[in-house]
DNA sequence: TAAATAGTGTCTCTGAGACATTATATT
DNA sequence: AATATAATGTCTCAGAGACACTATTTA
């Protein structure tokens, strides 16, 4: 914060606002990336799909409060997997009844179960992300929610790159086809996979083997079980073909 | 935004708050990265250093504050550089007065000019980041600043990596000895300066060599002189050798 | 000429992509 | 055996680091 008006805090010179947490909540179904989404029942944007979210308390940070409305939208209690700041939005119009700025936020976690229904009557259901940005019958969704979906998704594209996040969308232990199955559902195109195997395997502290083997396949080799190394960044990243390739052939 | 209870606006239910932007304004200054600091005249912090800032008028939203501080702190009209979100900062206890919510940007541009000094007796000036974050005499920082400003450090540092942002620190046009010397400004160590020529160059779009010849030496082979080009990103980044070497996370 | 800075060539090493080959399980 | 999946080996190519060498200017 801080300021240089002694007197800048008399809330009568600068408007109070209220301030807000969105999330955005991944995780990995039927091999498809998808993001959690709440259908609104009441005005504005009345019947629109949008993120979940909600005030922040007074004895709350941002953060804080985020994990909160994870608990109460997931119904998940013991949340495996992670949670970051994505960005702020703080357009004056964003919210038609109130200035509101809102902290959005991204969670990841593996394969959580549909999320609880009963709590008030809401509409909850996760979507394959390629449903609701892929153009054709994708919902509208309320609010600015569109953009911040767009910008979650690129966050969490682009943090598959140079971080081990990938390992938080399955459950211990893994399988290394597991893992890139993440990446083939986040990315849309999978790294080749002896590329890959190399990669995870000789970056120190990415993932460590266990002594078991198995896997979830009924035939064919069981596979090698992994868990979390304790590395977090990716040095040289993972390279993804970005769609906006520079110049073809090249 | 969002919510779920018909009635959460009321402002006797959840509180407001106020909201801030912050301000860490980068340039190089005789070879070192550099921010802009400003000492504080009044309560809390009285005398403490801290980073530049402000409130957010009604019909603004964080990054239009943003560029209107940059404006007011600097006393560039004309800004030249970049400006970007950082993240928001929102701990109940931060301000000591009142809730406030601060949305720190990190701005860049080439070798600026002391700031102005006039303008309403606050003293401001340029700070080698070294000078800031390296332990012995460095000031204490107002508020969380010293959290915000290594964030802010840590964002510019590995934004060279994958982006063409350096290109923002020298003034057009400018030399390739230029833009490594920002580099090694930036990272502390620069990249070896032959794989940097070949990347700088191959990279489409990164820069664009003008056909005069210059540069800022007396002696010498004049260099070519070059000139941003249009592309942002860096694919695959320029390499830079992390401190904190990949194995041991958080 | 010497000194200074700009720019190139070349060697080696790492690692990515492609894909053939081998390994280990079930039926 | 046949089939399915896991894992390895090998070839080639792009690019990074190191550093010697060449180029172009001023004094």
């Amino acid at each position: 914060m801080s300021d240089q008006h002694p007197d800048a805090y008399d809330a009568s010179t600068y408007p109070s606002v209220f301030v807000t947490v969105d999330l955005a909540v991944f995780t990995i179904r039927n091999g498809a990336l998808s993001v959690l989404l709440i259908e609104r029942g009441d005005e504005p944007y009345a019947g629109r799909w949008a993120l979940p979210g909600g005030f922040i308390n007074p004895d709350e940070d941002a953060e804080q409060a985020a994990w909160r409305e994870l608990a109460e939208e997931t119904g998940v209690e013991q949340w495996a997997g992670h949670l970051e700041q994505l960005k702020t939005y703080s357009a004056p119009d964003r919210d038609p009844r109130h200035r509101i700025v809102s902290v959005a936020h991204v969670a990841f976690a593996p394969n959580l179960p549909a999320p609880v229904a009963g709590d008030d009557a809401r509409n909850a259901r996760w979507w394959a992300v390629d449903d609701v940005v892929g153009g054709e019958d994708a919902p509208e969704l309320a609010f600015d929610h569109a953009e911040i979906l767009d910008d979650a998704i690129e966050r969490v594209r682009s943090k598959l790159e140079y971080t081990t996040l990938a390992t938080e969308f399955v459950e211990e232990p893994f399988t290394l086809a597991e893992l890139h199955r993440v990446y083939a559902a986040v990315w849309g195109r999978p790294p080749s996979l002896g590329a890959f195997r190399r990669k995870v395997i000789s970056t120190k502290g990415f993932v460590e083997a266990t002594s078991t083997k198995g896997g979830t396949q009924a035939v064919g080799r069981p596979a090698t079980l992994y868990r979390r190394g304790g590395a977090a960044i990716l040095q040289p990243a993972m390279l993804r073909q970005h769609a906006t390739e520079p110049g073809a052939g090249d």
